[in-house]
Order: C-alpha cells, then structure tokens, then sequence
DNA sequence: TATTGTTATACTCTATAACTATA
DNA sequence: TATAGTTATAGAGTATAACAATA
C-alpha cells in the first residue's frame, strides 16, 4: 500500500495536497462519469440544490471559479436536461440557474457515489479520523 | 476570515484539497519566487539533498511526475548552476543528478521559506493541529 | 458607464509520440 | 530491442480581452 514517495515529501502540505487531490479527482470522475457528469458539473447541482437558483455570476462567486469557466459547465448541464437558464425577472441580462426534475436526481446520486469515492480515498483512515480530516481541512480553508 | 464556500462545499473533499492546494502554492510560489525557484523546483532539490544523485528517470519516478516533465524543471535550475548534470560512470545515456554547493544552499533558504509559508496557510489551526493535519494526510496518501 | 453572459484567444501544466545515443 | 534523455506537439484547465444586450 506504500506510495513511494520520499519521505521527506510526505511532510510538505503543497506535496501531499496536491498527490491526494489528484487521486481523489480520479476516483469521483469514474464515479460521476457514469452519470453523464464531471466533478464540476456536480458541485454546480449540489450549489444549486443547496441554495436555490441563482445567475452564473453568483455562482462564480460562490464556487470560486470565472463567470467565462462558469459558461461551459453550465452548458454541459443544460444541454443534459439537468437544468434550466430561465431569463430574470428583474434583470433581464442574467440568468437565473434553476435545477430540473432530473438534476435534482442526478444531483443526488452524484452525492452517494462522491461520498463512496471519498471513503475508499481515506480509506487507511478510520472513521473517526476521516471525520477529523474533513473538520481540519474545511477549518483551514474557512476560518471556522 | 470566512472564505464564503457554501458550507455543502466544505465537506466536500475534492473541493477542499483542490482549493487548499491552490493558496498553499500561490503561498509557496511567493516565497520562492525571491529565491528564483519555483515549487516543482525546490521539491528536486529537496529529494536530492536528501537522497543523493539519481538519474532523471529515478527522481521523476520519486515525484509521481513523467520524465518529459523533469527536462524543463531540471534545465532551469542547471542553468541557475543549483545542479550538475554527471553523466553515469555505468550508464552513459543517463545524467546523474548532482547538488552545487549553491544548489544544497538554495534547498536549505527554501525549506525555511516553505516552512513559513505552510504556518501561515494554516495559521487558523495551533500546532497540535497542524501536526495532525499533516499525519492524516501523509497517511492518506501512503497507506502509513 | 457598468454589468451579464458569451466568444475568441492565450497561457499554464502535463502527457504522448517520435527522435538520438547509448545499452 | 530496450532504455535515458530530449524535442515537438497536443490536450486539459483556466484566465484575459472584447463584444452584445441590458442596466
């Protein structure tokens, strides 16, 4: 199960973080990919699911990402069916990012297999450190 | 401090590292910038300090990166005389890596620097936690 | 004038294929 | 035949600049 790394990178935050980012993307996109989705695309759903509609902007923003990124993943989505760009009532340039029927499903099973993709990630940690990780990891990210 | 992420976002794993990673390496980039190396680099020199001369093919198996990869990364810090290219005394196709005594210098100021810029990305954490952060993360990624 | 969404474009990072010199 | 290093090239991923519609 040893990676073979050095272990003197084993230590460096940048090393680590990055070699465990890049795995964990392998696993959820095999897990996604069979639903017709990438990683992205269901953070998008889970945003929206989450909070309700809201313009690509907002969505940007939220997610950290360029309104010009925001564009094409958005597209895959729409053209799925798994979500709508209805015109704002108020401000008739943006558009409000509503989730269909199907995105809401899809949404949810991508939530099922990402969690199974994230246990099998961690899964030399036991339940309780994996807790642990997450809680020392968003705090590091968030401030709280 | 607050990042303003969705909160669903936080526990999201690949969400977490992905955006973690990307602050450690502007973090990084910054500190080693002043050193005229960037972090791939400072991570060469760091695993020949620590392991001695290796061929290119070798240093790129112990940093996951491809061997086509290695060429540009070694080629700057050959140029900036941080390292020598020995051709082996058994294999005359390969290089064998070598640390400058300026390179073994760069490594040290770098380590510090990179030292400094970890505590800062994870200054919302004390030390214990940190120190935990990092075990769970090494041994997420090896296997122990 | 400023902003939303969009397109075209460029830049970074990385890997694949093909070459050379050795083995 | 196979391997180490190299080069050229192509593919992701993302950002900057400019445009149309609207504010």
């Amino acid at each position: 199960m040893a990676s073979g790394y050095p272990p003197s990178m084993l230590s460096r935050v940048s090393f680590v973080l990055g070699k465990l980012h890049l795995r964990c993307l392998e696993r959820e996109s095999g897990e996604l990919g069979a639903l017709g989705i990438d990683v992205k695309q269901h953070a998008v759903l889970s945003v929206l699911a989450d909070e309700g509609p809201m313009t690509q902007q907002e969505l940007g923003q939220r997610l950290g990402i360029d309104r010009t990124t925001i564009v094409t993943v958005v597209d895959g989505l729409d053209r799925a069916g798994l979500l709508e760009r209805r015109r704002s009532p108020t401000d008739r340039r943006a558009h409000l990012l509503t989730l269909t029927p199907a995105g809401r499903h899809t949404q949810q099973q991508g939530q099922h297999r990402v969690a199974d993709a994230e246990r099998a990630l961690l899964g030399t940690l036991d339940e309780t450190e994996r807790r642990t990780l997450i809680d020392l990891l968003s705090r590091a990210l968030d401030g709280r």
